[in-house]
DNA sequence: TCTAATGATACCATTATTGTATCATTTGTA
DNA sequence: TACAAATGATACAATAATGGTATCATTAGA
């Protein structure tokens, strides 16, 4: 099971990559050399990133990106929002239900069990803590 | 986030349809008639659980399936694992780890924890537990 | 003015999922 | 015995999601 979009991937990566260039402008370019991520992909990764507020940037020569907030303030739920949308496990995990009436439904309460551990767990990850590998 | 796949979906509810109809012979014309579900393709899901055991069928006339074992047996991750594979987040998140060492790694922990809360969760869930509704 | 960068967007490719069709084989029944 | 109704096996097709490329306009430093 995949967790992880190649969105959300190559935004871990190239927000760390920032991350420890902190002060330098940092260009899709850059990152494509060094991190090897396929450039015009990962440009769009980026400019939603700026869009979304995790980057500042600044077009033309010598342009490039910055990261708009202290790595700590990045989480890797909010990359995954962002990039794979909720990652809520919905009302039930059938495609239509299975149950007369949600309410009743056996399997809900271990859905939101599930749910919360996962949110839970994500949501204590961030950029700060991929840092320190 | 789709934790069951259509063929997890329908497996699901062809057997809890024969769950209901202990002793007689379901045809995959039953099902289809009476879930409305796609009856080529769930056919191939029903042949799936009858090489796996949970079916055992009989071919010609008249022929049709039936569950090879109480649906206490059945659980819900055991369909999982036939139909999606083994639903472990794997050691790293990203498709190619970031951490030098896995062992090291700052996520592995949560990482470890989601799967254990996946697997117990979904574990405790048979066929039986869903007949109660 | 040239060049190297981002912004925006349209398009293409690949893969996974979902679904259909077909034919051989089996078996109850008229 | 022939027919019909079922599964077994398998090949094929459609669709959707994901991943990736290309292009052009705009901006700004040298
Ligand atoms: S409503 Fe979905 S399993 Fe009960
Ligand atoms: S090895 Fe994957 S995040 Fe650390």
């Amino acid at each position: 099971m995949n967790l992880l979009s190649r969105h959300t991937d190559y935004a871990v990566r190239a927000l760390l990559y920032m991350a420890n260039r902190v002060g330098e402008r940092v260009s899709s370019m850059d990152i494509h050399r060094d991190l090897k991520l396929p450039r015009p992909f990962m440009r769009k990764t980026l400019q939603v990133l700026q869009k979304e507020g995790y980057l500042v940037s600044v077009k033309g020569h010598k342009g490039g990106f910055m990261l708009a907030m202290p790595p700590q303030k990045i989480r890797l739920i909010g990359l995954m929002r962002i990039f794979q949308g909720d990652i809520s496990l919905s009302d039930c995990l059938f495609r239509k239900k299975l149950c007369r009436c949600v309410a009743v439904c056996p399997l809900r309460r271990e859905i939101k069990s599930m749910e919360a551990v996962l949110v839970d767990r994500l949501s204590g990850v961030s950029l700060a803590d991929l840092m320190v590998r």
